[in-house]
RNA sequence: GGCCCGUUGGUCAAGUGGUUAAGACACCUCCCUUUCACGGAGGUAACAGGGGUUCGAGUCCCCUACGGGUCACCA
């Protein structure tokens, strides 16, 4: 390619950004940034029906929290603006007056219900080959028949009759399609507002757009587009047509679906770590060269290849992004975990107000006691209910546990250790189960699980040094107290 | 239904005519450990089916099955 790459996103605004549209700005973005080229956002908000305000900002914000910053968008502007189609009707205008000029197109006075009656006969009969060309050839009386009634014509392209239009693609390599079976397709409603494939060629070539990625939805679409092109003399870009992203069903993902976190938004939310969600979303669909599959943004840049994208669709996995999530934080500094796990655990009702020094060491070693285990910040809440629940519940194993003949003694040695400690910290801990071993004589499991088990319920759990520290002296004593 | 795309373990996937068919997640076992987790060492498990082409096919061709996309005044 000599012209510099320049890549775009172009979702329509309709709602937060998801993880096909994600993975789609992520393949742009590295693309671009491999090649010195530009990564440009364009917003498609031409269906005014579907359009939702607050639509822009919601892509913009899941595009700036995964990293992937653009060059040319609405925010910054940039040489080929502006950067969303409806501020761009009267560009529309020019080509779709030379699309109707040089008999590329025709009004269709069809009304929405003509349609749907003709689809409906179509879908009787088997048949669902698209529009019939009734008004392809209509004559000057009948036109003025329909305007002489009032009708306002939307713009239909002319699709030529047997033609192959042989697209390569750079994931689906070469894909052949007949023309005979594609049906005059709207360019323009009534109200001269294009559709998508219409306006999407037009801002391409306008924005110089050389390269296409996008959903393999749109792999239909390429052949009309391409007939555009050609109509209007321009050059076609390369297109790229990624696979579907696949629910745990195999099923594609619905807005409805549950089995599986769509949004990014969500994924900030429940605290995610941004680098392991770009870092997952990469290998949806590509793959590296070697084994290893942890990589940073930089280095997603130097490898990723279009050559090495699947044709074949991938199903999103939780476990798998909840692991990467997992070595994600625990290869993280403490301080920024922290600080990820504390909107959760005061939404929670477990810390309020400003931290003081000790209710920061507090949630600092809280934290720091679950960081190996946590998939992402949200779990900090369930991790740590242990620490804040008034009433202790002790499980069947723990209770086995408490029955041994032994317990008492334990207990009520360290009891008196805990009552006797001049401060209560993770550092002290193990001179004081030292102390009660050395009294009772009981150590090892004997002596920890007889502890475990009273304090926390439960025979598993994390480090109990941090955990007896957490759980606090007023805590432990009364337990103990309660259970002897 | 027409057109188009896809199909390697439960999941992501490597593989581009000759491999004991990688690796990762999940699962199982063992080790470490007061327990769990982490970490370490192992293990179970796959070329959708059928025909060709070829000395040789996961890799090329055809058919079937299954999954998906599209056929909108949605993108």
């Amino acid at each position: 390619m000599s012209q510099p790459l320049r890549v775009r996103y172009a979702p329509s605004p309709t709602g937060h950004l998801h993880i096909g549209g994600a993975r789609t700005a992520l393949f742009d973005y590295l693309l671009a940034r491999k090649n010195g080229g530009a990564f440009v956002v364009r917003f498609e908000d031409t269906d005014q029906t579907r359009h939702k305000e607050s639509g822009i900002e919601d892509q913009l914000n899941g595009l700036r929290w995964l990293g992937l910053e653009w060059d040319e968008s609405v925010d910054i502007g940039g040489p080929y603006g502006p950067y969303r189609q409806m501020e761009r009707l009267d560009i529309y205008k020019t080509y779709l007056d030379k699309l109707l000029g040089s008999g590329h197109a025709y009004g269709c006075y069809c009304s929405e219900a003509d349609l749907e009656q003709e689809r409906a006969e179509q879908e009787a009969s088997g048949e669902m080959g698209g529009y019939s060309g009734k008004c392809r050839n209509l004559t000057p009386e009948q036109i003025a028949a329909y305007e002489a009634e009032g009708r306002v014509p939307s713009t239909r392209f002319r699709v030529p009759a047997d033609r192959i239009i042989a697209i390569e693609d750079k994931v689906r390599e070469h894909v052949e399609f007949d023309s005979n079976g594609i049906g005059d397709f709207i360019i323009a409603r009534p109200d001269g507002i294009p559709t998508y494939n219409f306006a999407v060629i037009v801002d391409d070539h306008l924005m110089k757009i050389n390269l296409v990625i996008r959903g393999e939805e749109h792999l239909s679409n390429t052949p009309r587009q391409v007939l555009m092109y050609e109509a209007l003399d321009m050059p076609i870009p390369e297109f790229a047509h990624l696979s579907l992203i696949l629910n745990t069903d195999r099923k594609k993902m619905s807005k409805r679906d549950e089995s599986i976190i769509q949004f990014i938004e969500q994924y900030k939310e429940l605290g995610y770590l941004p680098e392991a969600v770009l870092n997952f979303i990469a290998l949806l669909g590509w793959s590296p060269g070697g084994e290893e599959e942890m990589f940073t943004k930089e280095e997603l840049i130097a490898q990723f290849d279009l050559d090495r994208v699947s044709k074949s669709p991938a199903v999103f996995d939780m476990d798998k992004l909840n692991w990467m999530n997992n070595a994600y934080i625990k290869k993280e500094p403490l301080s920024r975990i922290v600080d990820l796990c504390v909107p959760h655990l005061r939404k929670a009702g477990y810390i309020q107000g400003d931290l003081d020094a000790a209710a920061q060491q507090w949630v600092e070693a809280l934290v720091g006691l679950n960081q190996d285990r946590m998939r992402f910040a949200a779990e900090i809440v369930e991790l740590s209910s242990l620490f804040y629940k008034e009433e202790l519940v002790i499980d069947e194993e723990a209770s086995a546990v408490l029955k041994e003949e032994h317990v008492p003694v334990v207990l009520t040695s360290f009891l008196a250790q805990v009552q006797q400690a001049e401060a209560f910290t993770v550092e002290g801990m193990p001179a004081l189960l030292k102390a009660v071993q050395k009294e009772t004589g009981f150590k090892g499991k004997q002596l920890f699980m007889s502890v475990r088990s009273a304090l926390t319920g439960q025979v598993h759990g994390p480090d109990l040094n941090v955990s007896l520290f957490l759980l606090g002296k007023e805590k432990v004593v009364s337990r103990l107290q309660s259970l002897l």
